[in-house]
DNA sequence: TATGAATGAGTATTCATTCAT
DNA sequence: GATGAATGAATACTCATTCAT
């Protein structure tokens, strides 16, 4: 798997900032690596992809975002293919993470779910969430595309897991793993769409409402 | 309201029919309505979209899927965009007829939810499910934006009604409506992405698992 | 093997016009057959790859010449690889045509080859002479790249099957076929470099040359 | 008359050898001539030329295969198009030399006449036998060509001087000079066409072959 | 009604070339 | 001597759209 070479840290930190200064701006002063420069390529893709969609956002605007020109894009990336799928993997890197450790901890199955959920839905509403989230399997060639099914797999897989551990061990009621791991799925990812336009919640508490929906039901719970 | 242009009726009855014969194949015998033939020109565009993606697919292509030439797209449709839009109209009409029924009723607020929800996750299955839930605001002019997001706004509207109407009647219990209503719609839409390649199970009983996990929830319930 | 578009009586005639109008110019008043504008398609390439080089030419320059855009380009051939092919095709099925008629009749197998030759020249010498004898093998793709090389292949037999014929009926001394067949082919492929600039003498003079000096050598005959 | 840069000698033993290594793997060992380099860039360019063609070959491609950066090839030639005119010029000084050598001598003007295009087609058979015959006039500038140009006519002129020389010392049978040397330098160059594929045969016996058929024809001979 | 023919605008991609270091 | 980084210019190809017939 391609190495996760966005810093989730720096994500966070960065979106407070108004402007994000192109690194080409001072290209004297910062002698940054070649790295840093890959990444701020691949998150102006994300943003642009996230505010205009994949296909109607050319490389001349994600050039135009960094004031450089396209070809530079190409030195740093393959082709816009590539730029799509870098953004799917720093999107989705930190959500493997949190259900790798949900694996271990000594706390029931529902309660490592949770935090595992608290984690997945930050990641959705970050700058790759649209890139996880709704870039078409069809804009990917079959090899880029198998490499995002196992990743998304992967997740489910986990969730399912998770799912199923409850039912053991009792901390999660009767129900269809597959079917449940998709509507949970399903709810988070969808906070990818209208994120966008409504930012009234973090996404911490959006992230609270819906753990906490999941797990008490709609119907009234005499307790 | 934009006229809903795609008789419901006859797509239920066609989803039956393994081929759908083009209206063109016999063009002297059946004098057929302008009409049907529109509704198919939409069908076919709506299919190409869920298969292939908007961007992906040519009006070529959807010509060639009738065995008509492009231009004759162009005498039912005005453009390749009006087209996406009257697939929205044909995916989201029945949901809101969903919601328009769910409003009258003696039963309480969570049965009557639980109604409209069946026919939504029915209407996301469908054909026009793609274009209802997947289609981009970007691909559309700013008039037709506007009335897509109405639309959609009407259906969340009606749902957090359903949930402050249970919240009242005591048969929800307690939640934020809004975050809930993102919540519900998102596990429902979600089936749109997930439904193409795995349909092991019919749309109702997937949204009878959905149903069972938003009533109950996961914690387990004594009763 | 794709089917000889260009009719060669056409080529001949329209060699002798100075300038070749465009079939675009008179849209209506020449109702002209799809196949005729495709024809004039591949021959403007053919002057165009014959003038410039098949890289030095942008279909830019080629539907400038035909006083057409470049889209209107596609319309008639897939790309530009198979302008080059078609060229290709257009050039080398006269010379086909020779060598077949050269199997059969009653003459001895030098005058069968004699013959043959003269036509050969002259097709070098025709607007596809340069396609058919400098296109790079590097500028096709696989499949084409085939085709081609088993045409010439073809030719190549052909050549040799007449100098063994030649060597068996005595009308032909002692030589190895393969060696002569590549000599006698290169002299006359050479003819596509240097008859362009140096017209002083008409395919057939040039030919009959040739086949003098291959006939009877440098060295001084006694008879 | 533009420096002939690559040393043939060199060249020669060169071939030899199995891989020809960068001078540049081992930089401060061998302390090496900016020559000797200047020759390995030539020499890599050919290759390159030779195998893909001169406009399907990058300057990456070429400094890859001598594992050095694009820059540095700037550093010993002007441009990608001098790179193709000192590959030219490489090619043709051995043929220049032979032509030269011809001159003189006391032996008649079909025996030095022989000589010089042994030695002419062994040249065609080297590296550097695609830059001098296939090379596109297009793909220079105008004084570049103009050398070229120049250069191709001595070795014309020579065969023609030769042709004439033996029409006077009855070496040679009644013929057309011009008509004469470009059939024996079309024949012999276009070895560069089919060498690559077909090194059944080393130069010599290629070239030995052909000057049989030249010298004594294709109809038999008595004596 | 339907289509053949044509086009304009756009877009990804390549590559020779430069220059500061 | 050599390179990392960047660019400008060019170019093949696509596709929605139009219009005369």
């Amino acid at each position: 798997m391609p190495a996760m070479s966005v810093n989730p840290v720096t994500v966070q930190r960065r979106e407070a900032k108004p402007s994000h200064p192109s690194p080409w701006r001072s290209r004297r002063k910062a002698r940054a690596d070649r790295g840093l420069k890959r990444d701020a390529v691949i998150r102006a893709a994300a943003r642009a992809f996230n505010a205009r969609g994949y296909h109607n956002t050319s490389l001349d605007d994600i050039a135009a975002t960094l004031e450089v020109t396209k070809p530079t894009l190409y030195y740093y990336v393959a082709n816009k293919e590539q730029l799509l799928f870098e953004c799917f993997c720093a999107g989705i890197e930190p959500v493997r993470a949190a259900f790798r450790d949900a694996r271990a901890g000594g706390a029931d199955a529902r309660t490592r779910l949770r935090a595992a959920l608290l984690r997945y839905a930050q990641a959705i509403a970050s700058d790759f969430g649209w890139c996880m989230v709704r870039a078409e399997d069809q804009d990917l060639s079959d090899s880029m595309r198998a490499h995002v099914k196992a990743l998304k797999s992967e997740i489910d897989q986990a969730m399912r897991r998770l799912l199923r551990e409850g039912l053991a061990d009792g901390s999660i009621g009767a129900c269809d793993p597959k079917m449940t791991a998709f509507a949970l799925a399903g709810a988070l990812n969808w906070i990818a769409h209208w994120y966008r336009d409504d930012q009234s919640q973090s996404a911490a508490q959006i992230a609270a409402a819906f753990v906490a929906l999941f797990e008490n039901g709609l119907k009234p719970r005499t307790t």
